[in-house]
RNA sequence: GGGAGAAUUCCCGAGCGGCCAAAGGGGGCAGACUGUAAAUCUGUUGUCAACGACUUCGGUGGUUCGAAUCCACCUUCUCCCA
């Protein structure tokens, strides 16, 4: 099977440009290919995995994965699917930003000895000449065509800005510049990108295609550039996944413990099971195909693989473990404190001596207020020390901190250490 | 540049000058049922020293015994015309 196959296999791969083309290209032999990555934030989450899950692939079918960092376009924003205009970001932060990204990203990709490469637009984009570009790039664009995508039409109701529409020319010139330059002839993406991906496609074809006019020069062989996008992550039905309630899914451990990253794979849906172990590992199909004949409370086995593995990809085998561990031992009722969250209670904490039970969950996060940590208690949603509390005065004194700790269970999943400095 | 309209709690969206901490829905959280799933049912969803008090309806002032509601100005957004 080629990797282009297995991709397709996985369900990975959504829209493609010129299916058989590519293809071709794969198999002739090592292809470089990009991917861009907006550093909008100082972490990587959830949604940019299944593009570097892709990248992975590739590279290890032995092609040449472009990991382009949109230290240009960043200041810009893309317009596709934001109801909002980005706020805008400084250099400083981008920069910042980009190197989180690297860190990240070298756990599945192998930079090592041009196995891979990062480039930054910012290189090429800032001191762009305006009227070189729009002679060179923008003579290529046809407004019509570029407000029919789909990710500007909805903009188009809420006020889309010249300077956002331009997103879409920086992106296909990037591609241009990667092809110039590394005879990079395939761009990936989210699903998302599509429009502003055959923008490049396109492009990089209509120049060529000019130049050939213009001088009779041959067409390169390296111009036919193609693109294909990866899948969203959505759920069966239809919704984006890895989104939590405090935000994204993140793929730093100071964002999103392992545990907690654990625990999100660990509870999907029945239906999705399948789905994400298929895109988010590389566990083989067969195996997975097997797995997908499980039922009932079979599932749950299924949740745990998934849960491990897609640990395993970001945080290491270490942390995957420990967090397997870890929920086995609390959801088996054995109370495992290893690597439970945690937070610190000092003596300051304490009024006469004692802290009650509400004042000690908002310091634990376990309850924005304490109006919220009484409901939860009225309703039986809260256990500390193993025992259900079911009165709001309930305090605890340095004494009741067995072993210098307190453990809080709030609902039947979130557990939480209190631990006395 | 001219004209029209809008801004309400996490989101959408009701809201007569007092009975408004503000309908309804969504989402969230908790309980029951389960398999750490889904569906369903129940409760709950501004803050606090909690049958009470305090702070909220874009901002600032004003009218009034009393303002989310009326007036003025400001800000932002949308729409129509150019």
């Amino acid at each position: 099977m080629t990797v282009f196959e297995e991709l397709k296999a996985r369900g990975i791969v959504a829209q493609c440009t010129n299916e058989e083309e590519i293809v071709k290209q794969l198999n002739e032999g090592p292809v470089h290919f990009y991917v861009g990555f907006d550093p909008t934030a100082d972490s990587l989450h959830i949604g940019h995995f299944i593009p570097i899950i892709m990248m992975a692939h590739l590279q290890r079918a032995g092609h040449v994965p472009i990991a382009l960092f949109g230290g240009g376009t960043g200041v810009v924003g893309d317009p596709s699917g934001k109801s909002d205009m980005r706020k805008m970001l400084t250099m400083e932060d981008i920069n910042h930003n980009v190197e989180c990204f690297k860190k990240q990203m070298s756990n599945l990709i192998d930079f090592s000895d041009g196995k891979a490469l990062i480039v930054n637009n910012a290189d090429w984009l800032l001191d762009l000449n305006y009227i070189q570009f729009i002679k060179k790039v923008g003579v290529h664009f046809t407004i019509s065509k570029m407000l029919a995508a789909e990710c500007y039409k909805q903009r188009m109701e809420r006020g889309l800005t010249f300077f956002e529409l331009n997103y879409m020319l920086m992106q296909s010139y990037d591609f241009y510049v990667l092809n110039q330059k590394y005879g990079c002839k395939l761009e990936l993406g989210g699903d998302d990108q599509w429009s502003n991906m055959i923008g490049g496609v396109e492009l990089i074809r209509r120049i060529a295609a000019k130049e050939h006019e213009e001088n009779g020069t041959p067409i390169p062989e390296n111009t036919k550039a193609n693109a294909f996008t990866c899948t969203l992550l959505t759920n069966h039905e239809g919704k984006k996944m890895g989104k939590t309630e405090k935000g994204a899914l993140w793929l730093d451990p100071n964002k999103t413990s392992p545990y907690e990253f654990y625990q999100y794979w660990r509870n999907v849906d029945d239906a999705d099971v399948i789905r994400c172990m298929k895109i988010l590992t590389f566990l083989p199909l067969d195996y997975i195909n097997e797995i997908a004949q499980w039922e009932g409370s079979e599932i749950n086995k299924a949740k745990e693989i998934l849960a491990f593995e897609v640990t395993k990809l970001i945080h290491g085998e270490e942390e995957a473990t420990k967090a397997q561990e870890t929920a086995r031992a609390l959801f088996s009722g054995a109370v495992s404190t290893e690597n439970m969250p945690s937070t610190e209670i000092t003596a300051d904490d304490f009024t006469d001596g004692a802290i009650g039970i509400m004042d000690l969950m908002v310091k634990c996060n376990l309850s924005p207020s304490k109006g919220e940590a009484r409901r939860l208690i009225q309703q039986g949603g809260v256990s500390a020390k193993d025992e259900k509390v079911t009165d709001v005065y309930k305090s605890f004194t340095a004494e009741d901190f067995t072993d210098g700790y307190i453990v809080i269970k709030k609902g039947k999943k979130v557990f939480h250490k209190a631990v006395l400095k």
